[in-house]
DNA sequence: TTATATATGTTAGCAGTGTCAACATTAAAT
DNA sequence: ATTTAATGTTGACACTGCTAACATATATAA
């Protein structure tokens, strides 16, 4: 009960490491400035990552629960096209709006899923509750609709890339100057007819 | 012509670092390594690129270009469906087989395109050929054009990502243990209908 | 209960990094 | 020919990931 052990550092070093990825981006996050932040010394993280890496996975880790949450995928309902439709926003919402985070999620910072079992599955769990609620709108074997639901990911994964880093405004690709959320608003207007479009023509076909 | 000065230093720290970056990622590049592998002094480069950042956006900059290449869209000759999907196919395939410099085009690492401009027009370059390839096979507007561009773009840089990120292998996601490339190869024979799919939405509608 | 083993934290330090200031040398401009 | 600007060098600072050696608290076992 002394002070001399932390007791709960791990989870503190978690949630600390959370808040500065999203705040800074994860380049900007040091193992020293984690451990000082709380109140520890430069070494003690080690303690319980053994790599800088292992932070990073981690912060993926937590960040595809937060994403299955926003994607708030019921798989126990008859999933209806709107519902995906709204799935695929949230999505491009979450990225958008946790776009650090996501990085770490999509990015290379992370090697290899495999090395990271929890992130591994908190991964899987994602896809799964998507793909399985996309089998629902479709009679298409297995193979198709992993073909389909491969291509409707491509999508709204791509729409998060694409829209954080250009506006599209006449002939010209610019930076956004205010920020991605603003530049993500421009495409909101018309990005359930993206999805729309794309969903229809993959369970129409 | 004595050897103090280099005479051309700029263009072979580039060279020399597309060829790091792409070996090893960006993230394993550094100046100093950059310098050494020219033979100049620890400091040198800083004559020519003011930060680390200012030769990513460097490597970025030669990246555009090489994939305007790759695409090889002839903005001259009237663009058909099938080129399209063929340009569709080349830009996954450069995405792939220069992975390490495309996430420099397309990451985080180089904040704002605005303040490189030979980077912004150089990606402005293979955007507005991409547009213009695009534009030839509909009779849509300005508008509904860059619109049904950015869900095509969106597609083809999702599935670069989402590739290179995971096997598809029934319920699950698996890193791939043998690269990317083979991983992409898995989904390459179903390439073309994707795009197409995708492709015959767009032009249809 | 006491002894031991394990988990967790600390201190000191290495090798590497981006960047800057001060200085040296060469090429370009006047 | 002299001055100026461009380019390269040296030395240094603050920071980083990471390791080894040591210290302390907690869990386990005698």
């Amino acid at each position: 009960m002394n002070n001399y052990h932390h007791g709960n550092l791990k989870e503190e070093l978690i949630e600390c490491a959370c808040k500065l990825c999203e705040r800074s981006g994860y380049t900007k996050l040091s193992i020293r400035s984690l451990a000082k932040e709380s109140g520890v010394s430069q070494t003690a993280p080690y303690r319980h990552f053994k790599t800088k890496e292992c932070v990073y996975a981690a912060v993926a880790t937590v960040g595809f629960k937060k994403l299955s949450e926003a994607c708030n995928i019921d798989v126990e309902k008859k999933a209806t096209k709107k519902q995906l439709v709204k799935a695929g926003y949230r999505y491009i919402e979450f990225g958008l709006q946790n776009a650090n985070t996501y990085d770490l999620m999509f990015g290379t910072a992370v090697g290899n899923f495999a090395d990271y079992p929890d992130l591994l599955e908190s991964a899987n769990k994602t896809y799964d509750s998507f793909r399985s609620s996309f089998s629902k709108l479709t009679n298409d074997s297995e193979d198709i609709i992993a073909f389909k639901c491969l291509t409707l990911w491509s999508m709204v994964h791509g729409l998060v890339g694409i829209i954080r880093k250009v506006h599209v405004v006449g002939d010209d690709l610019k930076n956004p100057s205010d920020g991605p959320i603003s530049s993500a608003r421009m495409v909101a207007d018309n990005l359930e007819q993206h999805l729309d479009m794309v969903i229809n023509g993959l369970i129409s076909n």
